[in-house]
DNA sequence: AGCTATTTATAACT
DNA sequence: TAGTTATAAATAGCT
């Protein structure tokens, strides 16, 4: 493919050979990156040039590993394998300990129970039962201490609120009984600050038992 | 190249996937098979059908060994580490899966709940009384068919030896009227082996009733 | 697996 | 080293 028909023997002029090893080197790559596309395969592709420079191909998800595993038993196991075999068995044996766990679990929740013994299910049903006492207590103990907050909450907003209540009643005496003695020797405006001030005290009572009363309420 | 253009994209028909595989695939190590004569190149190529199955081709004098060498301190430890990292990841998800688990499990049977919320504790209960309800249901099940089992067992003992004890009797009477008939008339040691057969043939009866009885008694 | 119309790769050339 | 082009080679769609 090309102006002349060439033999497939080592092309003796070197500028002609790099020219030709560097145009079939990409068309090479790019064929091997066509078939990873058209028909899911996965190609590792090294190519040395006669100058010992390197370029390399892998597809997506295909690496040296993947071929050494291919070659199992030659140099990459020797490398690895010590390590590798170290780490499998764990592997293996924590899955193992999955499974297992999960197949308790599975029953425990009531699944997959049809192949067992009546014994295995007597055993499963105490153990079921035990856990049920045990979350029940510690619920309980849960809701009484919710329930104890809540009371030692309320019996200190009761409190607040009753001081707050006092002591606005306790200045609008105060105000009252100012007013009444001054209200002669004063002049107009000032009396008239006395008797808003009171107002207004006397509003802020009736809010604060309005809504103490209403928080009592929402919590009964 | 052929009778049309085609994209660069997965061939979604399998067997025509199958046969360009095949086909590009032969051209591909056709191709390296030519850069390694025509340029003094050396080129390392394996492929994999979206089978799992492998090809490769191997310039003369090219292993992989020469390819991990010269991979060797970059690449090729970097792939063993990728490898090596894969594996402990994988053993610490397990691990985490498993830890996970044991704490569940450890829940389900009521340890180490101190920590765990109201609602949680809601949930929990919530599974456990599911299980306890399907392990309920399966044993008693098992008990009715246990009970099924039983019964007809025994019927079928009733049965058996009813009929046992029918034609003991029968044959008790047999002997008693052969007994009745021929006394006068048979020598005295004969009438002394009806007799005994008899009386052995109504201990037998009485055994077998007796036995019958108690084993009665025991399955109720 | 084989055929061929067509596309693609590339050898020779610039 | 990069671009062009005539031609060889590869191959997609068929059978």
């Amino acid at each position: 493919m090309g102006r002349g028909k060439i033999e497939i023997k080592r092309i003796e002029n070197s500028s002609n050979r790099q020219v030709t090893y560097s145009k079939r080197r990409n068309g090479i790559i790019k064929k091997a990156k066509e078939i990873t596309v058209l028909c899911d395969a996965k190609v590792s592709l090294v190519i040395f040039a006669s100058s010992g420079k390197m370029v390399e191909y892998c597809s997506p998800s295909v690496t040296v590993t993947d071929i050494l595993d291919k070659y199992h038993g030659q140099a990459g196991k020797k490398l690895w394998d010590a390590k590798h075999e170290n780490l499998s068995n764990e592997v293996d044996r924590v899955k193992k300990d999955n499974d297992s766990m999960q197949v308790e679990l599975r029953h425990l929740k009531g699944e997959d129970i049809t192949s067992l013994t009546h014994k295995e299910l007597m055993a499963l049903e105490n153990a079921l039962e035990n856990g049920l006492a045990s979350i029940r207590d510690k619920k309980s103990k849960f809701v009484d201490i919710l329930r104890e907050n809540e009371r030692a909450l309320e019996e200190e907003h009761k409190r607040l609120t009753y001081e707050l209540v006092n002591s606005s009643l306790k200045l609008f005496r105060m105000y009252t009984h100012a007013y009444y003695v001054h209200r002669h020797s004063m002049p107009q405006a000032k009396a008239l600050v006395y008797i808003t001030t009171l107002l207004i005290t006397l509003q802020t009572v009736l809010i604060n038992t309005k809504l103490f009363l209403s928080h009592r309420r929402s919590h009964l």
